[in-house]
DNA sequence: CGGGATCCCCGACGATACTG
DNA sequence: CAGTATCGTCGGGGATCCCG
């Protein structure tokens, strides 16, 4: 599996960025709720996320490893990226 | 369609990623070799990256639109990312 | 509360044949 | 050479139920 296949599956970045807005960690059933989704697709993406050492389950809750983190740090920009492109697609057509 | 979305897909980074290694401007058929995919599956992946403007038609072929260099750009720090949290993996198991 | 098991559905993929 | 049409296959998504 690429990082891409992962990352683009649902829920992948929406779990990462609810983890790191979060100052604690946080428990199934909160990024549950905070990622609007169902246990089934969530506990996927953390089986995946776990293998991958992105994500840990720490005491208390799930929060994002040291790795996790850096990978984080290198998707914001293209975060930004991604948005100013979608409004000029939108505001072209 | 969000950006990972269209880049998670077959052959979508592979396309960008030929494209931005080549000097000149790539024809269908080259690029379907040099990917070695399908002209079905390049069919679509084209289509997606000429609506969104990441690729366009330019005389003689396909080239990367200047958007697209600035995504590719982005790209690549994460690629990196991914080449050593692969290999690191990898050495884990 | 955490998370695995099941089941159905739909859409992406991929091969190939075909047309302008 | 460029691109479209067709069709079977396969895997992910999502809802729901259930057990420790």
């Amino acid at each position: 599996m690429t990082l891409l296949d992962l990352l683009g599956r649902r829920m992948a970045l929406r779990v990462l960025w609810e983890l790191s807005n979060a100052n604690a960690p946080l428990t199934f059933r909160e990024l549950e709720a905070a990622a609007e989704t169902n246990p089934s697709v969530l506990n996927k993406r953390l089986k995946e996320l776990r293998d991958t050492q992105i994500v840990e389950h720490c005491k208390e809750g799930y929060c994002l490893t040291s790795e996790g983190r850096s990978l984080v740090a290198l998707i914001l920009p293209l975060h930004a990226w991604s948005e100013s492109w979608a409004s000029k697609l939108r505001t072209e057509r």
